[in-house]
DNA sequence: TTTAAATGCAACACTGCTGCCGCAGTTACG
DNA sequence: CGTAACTGCGGCAGCAGTGTTGCATTTAAA
Protein backbone atom coordinates (compact mmCIF):
# COMPACT_ATOMS: atom_id res chain seq x y z
CA UNK A 1 0.00 0.00 0.00
CA UNK A 2 1.72 3.54 -1.08
CA UNK A 3 1.95 5.86 1.81
CA UNK A 4 -0.38 8.49 1.31
CA UNK A 5 -3.13 5.74 1.32
CA UNK A 6 -1.72 4.58 4.49
CA UNK A 7 -2.32 7.71 5.91
CA UNK A 8 -5.95 8.15 4.44
CA UNK A 9 -6.97 5.24 6.65
CA UNK A 10 -5.24 6.58 9.73
CA UNK A 11 -7.27 9.87 8.76
CA UNK A 12 -10.53 8.06 8.49
CA UNK A 13 -10.18 6.30 11.65
CA UNK A 14 -9.35 9.40 13.34
CA UNK A 15 -12.54 11.39 11.91
CA UNK A 16 -14.73 8.18 12.79
CA UNK A 17 -13.59 8.13 16.06
CA UNK A 18 -14.34 12.03 16.70
CA UNK A 19 -17.61 12.33 14.69
CA UNK A 20 -18.98 9.14 16.22
CA UNK A 21 -18.29 9.86 19.75
CA UNK A 22 -20.66 12.87 19.39
CA UNK A 23 -23.36 10.85 17.21
CA UNK A 24 -23.00 6.99 17.07
CA UNK A 25 -25.59 7.32 14.02
CA UNK A 26 -23.64 9.69 11.82
CA UNK A 27 -22.97 9.37 8.17
CA UNK A 28 -19.96 8.12 5.88
CA UNK A 29 -20.59 11.30 4.37
CA UNK A 30 -19.84 13.27 7.72
CA UNK A 31 -17.03 11.17 8.62
CA UNK A 32 -15.46 11.57 5.18
CA UNK A 33 -16.38 15.24 5.38
CA UNK A 34 -14.06 15.71 8.87
CA UNK A 35 -11.45 13.41 7.63
CA UNK A 36 -11.17 15.87 4.68
CA UNK A 37 -11.83 13.32 1.98
CA UNK A 38 -14.25 12.46 -0.24
CA UNK A 39 -16.79 9.57 0.58
CA UNK A 40 -15.78 7.19 -2.03
CA UNK A 41 -12.17 7.01 -0.92
CA UNK A 42 -13.74 5.75 2.82
CA UNK A 43 -15.56 3.29 0.47
CA UNK A 44 -12.19 2.18 -0.82
CA UNK A 45 -10.75 1.92 2.18
CA UNK A 46 -13.66 -0.07 3.89
CA UNK A 47 -16.05 -2.55 2.21
CA UNK A 48 -18.91 -1.09 3.83
CA UNK A 49 -19.97 0.84 6.95
CA UNK A 50 -19.66 -2.26 9.39
CA UNK A 51 -16.11 -2.90 8.03
CA UNK A 52 -15.50 0.55 9.10
CA UNK A 53 -16.61 0.18 12.57
CA UNK A 54 -14.96 -2.88 13.12
CA UNK A 55 -11.55 -2.10 12.12
CA UNK A 56 -12.23 1.05 14.83
CA UNK A 57 -13.14 -0.89 16.95
CA UNK A 58 -10.03 -3.22 16.81
CA UNK A 59 -7.87 -0.38 16.83
CA UNK A 60 -9.09 1.19 20.25
CA UNK A 61 -8.80 -2.08 21.96
CA UNK A 62 -5.43 -2.48 20.74
CA UNK A 63 -4.51 0.98 22.82
CA UNK A 64 -6.97 -0.18 26.01
CA UNK A 65 -4.29 -3.31 25.48
CA UNK A 66 -1.53 -1.60 24.93
CA UNK A 67 -2.40 1.25 27.57
CA UNK A 68 -3.19 -1.87 30.62
CA UNK A 69 0.47 -3.11 29.44
CA UNK A 70 2.13 -0.17 29.79
CA UNK A 71 0.78 0.12 33.24
CA UNK A 72 1.33 -3.04 34.41
CA UNK A 73 -1.52 -3.98 36.15
CA UNK A 74 -0.38 -7.03 36.59
CA UNK A 75 2.61 -6.16 38.76
CA UNK A 76 2.46 -2.51 39.70
CA UNK A 77 1.27 -1.25 42.56
CA UNK A 78 -2.85 -1.45 42.07
CA UNK A 79 -3.66 1.59 42.74
CA UNK A 80 -0.84 3.32 40.86
CA UNK A 81 -1.52 1.24 37.99
CA UNK A 82 -5.01 2.17 37.68
CA UNK A 83 -4.40 5.87 37.94
CA UNK A 84 -1.58 5.06 34.90
CA UNK A 85 -4.08 3.19 33.42
CA UNK A 86 -6.07 6.26 33.07
CA UNK A 87 -3.92 8.71 32.38
CA UNK A 88 -2.91 7.54 29.24
CA UNK A 89 -6.37 6.50 28.29
CA UNK A 90 -7.09 9.85 28.79
CA UNK A 91 -3.99 10.93 27.31
CA UNK A 92 -5.10 9.20 24.26
CA UNK A 93 -8.89 10.91 24.09
CA UNK A 94 -10.28 7.33 23.81
CA UNK A 95 -14.07 7.94 23.10
CA UNK A 96 -15.63 5.42 25.53
CA UNK A 97 -19.42 6.22 24.87
CA UNK A 98 -18.95 5.07 21.34
CA UNK A 99 -16.72 2.22 21.42
CA UNK A 100 -18.90 0.83 24.91
CA UNK A 101 -22.31 1.26 22.63
CA UNK A 102 -21.08 -1.08 20.22
CA UNK A 103 -21.84 -4.69 20.06
CA UNK A 104 -18.46 -5.99 19.69
CA UNK A 105 -17.59 -3.75 22.74
CA UNK A 106 -13.88 -4.47 24.10
CA UNK A 107 -11.94 -7.50 23.07
CA UNK A 108 -11.17 -10.94 25.56
CA UNK A 109 -7.71 -9.48 26.54
CA UNK A 110 -9.05 -5.95 27.02
CA UNK A 111 -11.57 -7.46 29.43
CA UNK A 112 -9.03 -9.67 30.59
CA UNK A 113 -6.81 -6.73 31.76
CA UNK A 114 -9.33 -4.48 33.38
CA UNK A 115 -10.50 -7.48 35.52
CA UNK A 116 -6.99 -8.47 36.61
CA UNK A 117 -6.75 -4.90 37.70
CA UNK A 118 -9.74 -5.11 39.79
CA UNK A 119 -8.94 -8.03 41.34
CA UNK A 120 -5.88 -6.85 42.62
CA UNK A 121 -7.29 -3.78 43.92
CA UNK A 122 -9.50 -6.17 45.74
CA UNK A 123 -6.69 -8.08 47.17
CA UNK A 124 -5.06 -5.23 48.47
CA UNK A 125 -8.14 -4.11 50.17
CA UNK A 126 -8.71 -0.67 48.13
CA UNK A 127 -11.83 -1.90 46.88
CA UNK A 128 -14.63 -4.76 48.28
CA UNK A 129 -16.67 -5.09 45.31
CA UNK A 130 -16.46 -8.37 44.26
CA UNK A 131 -18.61 -8.72 40.93
CA UNK A 132 -15.88 -8.30 38.10
CA UNK A 133 -18.76 -6.73 35.62
CA UNK A 134 -19.64 -4.17 38.44
CA UNK A 135 -16.41 -3.00 38.79
CA UNK A 136 -15.97 -2.45 34.81
CA UNK A 137 -18.97 -0.72 34.53
CA UNK A 138 -18.54 1.64 37.12
CA UNK A 139 -14.98 2.36 35.83
CA UNK A 140 -15.62 3.17 32.52
CA UNK A 141 -18.91 4.68 33.05
CA UNK A 142 -17.04 6.98 35.28
CA UNK A 143 -14.18 7.44 32.76
CA UNK A 144 -16.80 8.96 30.11
CA UNK A 145 -18.31 11.31 32.60
CA UNK A 146 -14.72 12.60 33.77
CA UNK A 147 -13.68 12.68 30.34
CA UNK A 148 -16.73 14.87 29.17
CA UNK A 149 -15.86 17.68 32.44
CA UNK A 150 -14.75 20.72 31.28
CA UNK A 151 -11.29 21.22 32.02
CA UNK A 152 -12.34 24.19 34.73
CA UNK A 153 -14.81 21.69 36.81
CA UNK A 154 -13.99 22.45 40.06
CA UNK A 155 -13.51 18.86 41.01
CA UNK A 156 -11.04 18.29 38.19
CA UNK A 157 -9.28 21.21 39.58
CA UNK A 158 -9.08 19.68 42.93
CA UNK A 159 -8.37 16.24 42.22
CA UNK A 160 -4.83 18.06 40.11
CA UNK A 161 -5.35 15.51 36.88
CA UNK A 162 -8.44 13.61 34.91
CA UNK A 163 -6.67 10.56 36.25
CA UNK A 164 -6.39 11.39 39.73
CA UNK A 165 -10.21 11.86 39.56
CA UNK A 166 -11.07 9.07 38.25
CA UNK A 167 -9.21 7.15 39.76
CA UNK A 168 -10.70 8.62 43.49
CA UNK A 169 -14.08 8.25 42.15
CA UNK A 170 -13.51 4.66 40.81
CA UNK A 171 -12.15 3.70 44.71
CA UNK A 172 -14.63 5.56 46.23
CA UNK A 173 -17.87 3.99 44.44
CA UNK A 174 -16.35 0.43 44.89
CA UNK A 175 -15.17 0.47 48.73
CA UNK A 176 -18.98 -0.36 49.67
CA UNK A 177 -19.21 -1.98 52.56
CA UNK A 178 -17.76 -2.10 55.87
CA UNK A 179 -15.50 0.34 58.17
CA UNK A 180 -15.60 3.24 55.42
CA UNK A 181 -11.98 4.24 56.32
CA UNK A 182 -10.32 1.07 56.95
CA UNK A 183 -8.04 -0.26 53.85
CA UNK A 184 -6.72 -3.65 54.83
CA UNK A 185 -3.25 -2.15 55.14
CA UNK A 186 -4.41 0.29 57.23
CA UNK A 187 -2.05 2.30 58.98
CA UNK A 188 -3.54 6.00 59.36
CA UNK A 189 -6.28 5.86 61.19
CA UNK A 190 -5.28 8.58 63.95
CA UNK A 191 -4.07 11.30 61.31
CA UNK B 1 -60.33 11.83 23.21
CA UNK B 2 -61.74 8.45 23.27
CA UNK B 3 -60.80 6.07 26.36
CA UNK B 4 -59.22 3.98 23.87
CA UNK B 5 -57.05 6.36 22.17
CA UNK B 6 -55.79 7.49 25.22
CA UNK B 7 -54.90 3.77 26.03
CA UNK B 8 -53.25 3.61 22.73
CA UNK B 9 -50.61 6.90 23.43
CA UNK B 10 -50.19 5.56 26.75
CA UNK B 11 -48.82 1.84 25.00
CA UNK B 12 -47.03 4.16 22.58
CA UNK B 13 -45.01 5.58 24.96
CA UNK B 14 -44.44 2.47 27.18
CA UNK B 15 -42.97 0.64 23.59
CA UNK B 16 -41.14 3.44 22.72
CA UNK B 17 -39.78 3.78 26.40
CA UNK B 18 -38.63 0.27 26.01
CA UNK B 19 -37.52 -0.10 22.84
CA UNK B 20 -34.93 3.09 22.65
CA UNK B 21 -33.56 2.27 25.75
CA UNK B 22 -32.26 -0.85 23.82
CA UNK B 23 -31.28 1.05 20.81
CA UNK B 24 -31.64 4.71 20.07
CA UNK B 25 -32.42 4.61 16.59
CA UNK B 26 -35.03 2.43 16.62
CA UNK B 27 -37.69 2.95 13.49
CA UNK B 28 -41.57 3.95 14.40
CA UNK B 29 -42.34 0.84 12.95
CA UNK B 30 -40.42 -1.22 15.44
CA UNK B 31 -42.06 0.96 18.19
CA UNK B 32 -45.63 0.33 16.88
CA UNK B 33 -45.09 -2.96 16.67
CA UNK B 34 -44.00 -3.34 20.51
CA UNK B 35 -47.07 -1.43 21.15
CA UNK B 36 -49.26 -3.92 18.97
CA UNK B 37 -50.56 -1.08 17.33
CA UNK B 38 -50.07 -0.46 13.37
CA UNK B 39 -47.23 2.65 12.63
CA UNK B 40 -49.92 5.19 11.14
CA UNK B 41 -51.53 4.63 14.39
CA UNK B 42 -48.54 6.13 16.09
CA UNK B 43 -48.34 9.04 13.58
CA UNK B 44 -51.79 9.50 14.31
CA UNK B 45 -50.82 10.51 17.73
CA UNK B 46 -47.43 12.00 17.21
CA UNK B 47 -47.11 14.35 14.19
CA UNK B 48 -43.63 13.45 13.57
CA UNK B 49 -40.93 11.06 15.46
CA UNK B 50 -39.31 13.89 16.99
CA UNK B 51 -43.06 14.96 18.80
CA UNK B 52 -42.97 11.48 20.03
CA UNK B 53 -39.48 11.77 21.40
CA UNK B 54 -40.49 15.40 22.88
CA UNK B 55 -43.87 14.04 24.18
CA UNK B 56 -41.78 10.78 25.92
CA UNK B 57 -38.66 12.78 27.37
CA UNK B 58 -41.23 14.79 29.07
CA UNK B 59 -43.51 12.15 30.48
CA UNK B 60 -40.18 10.95 31.67
CA UNK B 61 -39.47 14.41 33.57
CA UNK B 62 -43.31 14.33 34.44
CA UNK B 63 -42.00 11.07 37.01
CA UNK B 64 -38.16 12.31 37.94
CA UNK B 65 -39.96 15.39 39.22
CA UNK B 66 -42.74 13.44 41.23
CA UNK B 67 -39.94 11.31 42.54
CA UNK B 68 -37.63 13.70 43.90
CA UNK B 69 -41.14 15.40 45.18
CA UNK B 70 -42.41 12.23 46.76
CA UNK B 71 -38.84 11.63 48.49
CA UNK B 72 -39.10 14.98 50.20
CA UNK B 73 -35.62 16.09 48.61
CA UNK B 74 -35.75 19.57 50.41
CA UNK B 75 -36.56 18.32 53.49
CA UNK B 76 -35.68 15.05 54.45
CA UNK B 77 -32.30 14.03 55.80
CA UNK B 78 -30.34 14.09 52.22
CA UNK B 79 -28.94 10.67 52.29
CA UNK B 80 -32.23 8.88 52.89
CA UNK B 81 -33.65 10.99 50.33
CA UNK B 82 -30.59 10.01 47.39
CA UNK B 83 -32.25 6.47 48.54
CA UNK B 84 -35.42 6.93 48.82
CA UNK B 85 -35.21 8.44 44.90
CA UNK B 86 -33.58 5.91 43.90
CA UNK B 87 -35.42 3.40 45.00
CA UNK B 88 -38.78 5.08 43.19
CA UNK B 89 -36.75 5.31 39.97
CA UNK B 90 -36.05 2.18 39.79
CA UNK B 91 -39.21 1.04 40.36
CA UNK B 92 -40.48 2.82 37.62
CA UNK B 93 -38.00 1.43 35.43
CA UNK B 94 -37.23 4.74 34.11
CA UNK B 95 -34.71 3.93 31.01
CA UNK B 96 -31.72 6.60 31.73
CA UNK B 97 -29.37 5.95 28.68
CA UNK B 98 -31.94 6.77 26.31
CA UNK B 99 -33.28 10.06 28.55
CA UNK B 100 -29.54 11.21 29.55
CA UNK B 101 -28.99 10.12 25.36
CA UNK B 102 -31.56 13.18 24.23
CA UNK B 103 -30.83 16.54 23.07
CA UNK B 104 -33.45 17.59 25.47
CA UNK B 105 -32.30 15.83 28.73
CA UNK B 106 -33.49 17.21 31.87
CA UNK B 107 -36.13 19.91 32.56
CA UNK B 108 -34.85 22.64 34.76
CA UNK B 109 -37.17 21.63 37.76
CA UNK B 110 -35.71 18.01 37.86
CA UNK B 111 -31.79 19.45 37.19
CA UNK B 112 -32.87 22.15 40.33
CA UNK B 113 -34.11 18.93 41.91
CA UNK B 114 -30.77 16.67 42.07
CA UNK B 115 -28.65 20.29 42.21
CA UNK B 116 -30.42 20.75 45.32
CA UNK B 117 -30.09 16.86 46.63
CA UNK B 118 -26.34 17.30 46.23
CA UNK B 119 -25.85 20.57 47.48
CA UNK B 120 -27.33 19.31 50.98
CA UNK B 121 -25.58 16.26 51.07
CA UNK B 122 -22.18 18.13 50.53
CA UNK B 123 -23.58 20.60 53.06
CA UNK B 124 -23.94 17.45 55.86
CA UNK B 125 -20.56 16.32 55.10
CA UNK B 126 -21.68 13.41 53.45
CA UNK B 127 -19.94 14.22 50.24
CA UNK B 128 -16.71 16.52 49.35
CA UNK B 129 -17.90 17.03 45.54
CA UNK B 130 -18.37 20.53 44.82
CA UNK B 131 -19.32 20.61 41.17
CA UNK B 132 -22.90 20.20 40.49
CA UNK B 133 -22.56 19.07 37.34
CA UNK B 134 -20.38 16.44 38.02
CA UNK B 135 -22.58 15.32 40.93
CA UNK B 136 -25.15 14.58 38.84
CA UNK B 137 -23.37 13.41 35.60
CA UNK B 138 -21.96 10.46 38.23
CA UNK B 139 -25.33 10.12 39.68
CA UNK B 140 -27.44 9.05 36.72
CA UNK B 141 -24.21 7.94 34.93
CA UNK B 142 -24.07 5.22 37.63
CA UNK B 143 -27.68 4.65 38.19
CA UNK B 144 -27.91 3.38 34.29
CA UNK B 145 -24.91 1.07 35.18
CA UNK B 146 -26.95 -0.48 38.22
CA UNK B 147 -29.70 -0.55 36.29
CA UNK B 148 -28.38 -2.48 33.92
CA UNK B 149 -26.87 -5.26 36.64
CA UNK B 150 -28.44 -8.57 36.55
CA UNK B 151 -30.59 -9.64 39.99
CA UNK B 152 -28.13 -11.92 40.97
CA UNK B 153 -24.85 -9.84 40.55
CA UNK B 154 -22.70 -10.65 43.93
CA UNK B 155 -22.59 -7.08 44.87
CA UNK B 156 -26.41 -5.85 44.54
CA UNK B 157 -26.99 -9.08 46.30
CA UNK B 158 -24.70 -7.58 49.13
CA UNK B 159 -25.96 -4.16 49.27
CA UNK B 160 -29.73 -5.40 49.46
CA UNK B 161 -31.52 -3.46 46.55
CA UNK B 162 -30.34 -1.49 43.72
CA UNK B 163 -30.84 1.80 45.56
CA UNK B 164 -28.65 0.82 48.35
CA UNK B 165 -26.23 0.24 45.94
CA UNK B 166 -26.25 2.86 43.79
CA UNK B 167 -26.92 5.20 47.04
CA UNK B 168 -23.28 3.66 48.81
CA UNK B 169 -21.44 3.77 45.12
CA UNK B 170 -22.12 7.25 44.68
CA UNK B 171 -21.87 8.53 47.87
CA UNK B 172 -18.39 7.18 47.97
CA UNK B 173 -17.48 8.25 44.38
CA UNK B 174 -18.19 11.89 45.58
CA UNK B 175 -16.45 11.80 48.48
CA UNK B 176 -12.78 12.58 47.21
CA UNK B 177 -10.45 14.47 48.68
CA UNK B 178 -10.03 14.65 53.08
CA UNK B 179 -9.76 12.25 55.82
CA UNK B 180 -11.41 9.57 54.00
CA UNK B 181 -13.28 7.92 57.39
CA UNK B 182 -14.42 11.62 58.94
CA UNK B 183 -18.16 13.11 57.86
CA UNK B 184 -18.48 16.85 59.22
CA UNK B 185 -20.70 15.18 61.71
CA UNK B 186 -18.46 12.65 63.04
CA UNK B 187 -19.14 11.04 66.14
CA UNK B 188 -17.50 7.40 65.72
CA UNK B 189 -13.85 7.50 65.07
CA UNK B 190 -13.40 5.70 67.52
CA UNK B 191 -16.16 3.08 67.30
C1' DT C 1 -78.97 1.41 18.02
C1' DT C 2 -76.80 4.98 16.00
C1' DT C 3 -72.97 7.82 15.20
C1' DA C 4 -68.63 9.54 15.37
C1' DA C 5 -64.13 8.28 16.36
C1' DA C 6 -60.29 5.24 16.20
C1' DT C 7 -57.88 1.70 14.03
C1' DG C 8 -55.72 -1.56 10.41
C1' DC C 9 -54.17 -1.93 5.99
C1' DA C 10 -52.04 -0.66 1.89
C1' DA C 11 -50.49 2.17 -0.78
C1' DC C 12 -47.58 6.68 -2.12
C1' DA C 13 -43.79 10.19 -2.45
C1' DC C 14 -39.87 11.96 -0.30
C1' DT C 15 -35.53 11.88 2.10
C1' DG C 16 -31.02 10.34 3.51
C1' DC C 17 -27.61 6.79 3.54
C1' DT C 18 -25.17 3.10 1.45
C1' DG C 19 -22.52 0.72 -1.89
C1' DC C 20 -20.77 0.92 -6.48
C1' DC C 21 -18.99 2.69 -10.82
C1' DG C 22 -16.29 5.32 -14.35
C1' DC C 23 -13.53 9.08 -15.53
C1' DA C 24 -10.18 12.65 -15.05
C1' DG C 25 -6.66 14.70 -12.33
C1' DT C 26 -3.04 14.18 -8.88
C1' DT C 27 0.55 11.99 -6.30
C1' DA C 28 3.95 8.71 -4.82
C1' DC C 29 7.64 5.77 -6.06
C1' DG C 30 10.75 3.15 -9.04
C1' DC D 1 10.49 10.96 -16.13
C1' DG D 2 7.03 7.41 -16.54
C1' DT D 3 4.00 4.33 -14.55
C1' DA D 4 0.92 2.77 -11.35
C1' DA D 5 -1.64 3.89 -7.56
C1' DC D 6 -4.56 7.02 -5.27
C1' DT D 7 -7.95 10.55 -5.08
C1' DG D 8 -11.93 13.72 -6.19
C1' DC D 9 -16.05 14.24 -8.52
C1' DG D 10 -20.35 12.99 -10.08
C1' DG D 11 -23.75 9.95 -10.86
C1' DC D 12 -26.30 5.55 -10.28
C1' DA D 13 -29.39 2.07 -8.09
C1' DG D 14 -31.07 0.10 -3.85
C1' DC D 15 -32.78 0.33 0.67
C1' DA D 16 -34.79 1.87 5.04
C1' DG D 17 -37.34 5.19 7.44
C1' DT D 18 -40.59 8.99 7.53
C1' DG D 19 -44.77 11.33 6.76
C1' DT D 20 -49.25 11.26 4.38
C1' DT D 21 -53.51 9.57 2.35
C1' DG D 22 -57.79 6.84 1.32
C1' DC D 23 -60.79 3.27 2.56
C1' DA D 24 -62.85 -0.50 4.98
C1' DT D 25 -63.49 -2.17 9.62
C1' DT D 26 -63.90 -2.08 14.49
C1' DT D 27 -65.00 0.19 18.71
C1' DA D 28 -66.40 3.52 22.24
C1' DA D 29 -70.00 6.35 23.70
C1' DA D 30 -74.45 9.04 23.27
Amino acid sequence: MRADAERSTARILEAAEAVLAVHAGASLERIADEAGLARATVHRRFASRQALLDALVEQLNQRYARALEQARVATAPPVAALEHVSEIVFELKITHPFVIGLDAEQSPEVRAGIELLFARLRHAGEITASGSDWCRAVYLSLMTEVHLLPDDAPDLVAAGSRAALLTKAVLGALRLAGPPCSTRNDDRHSG
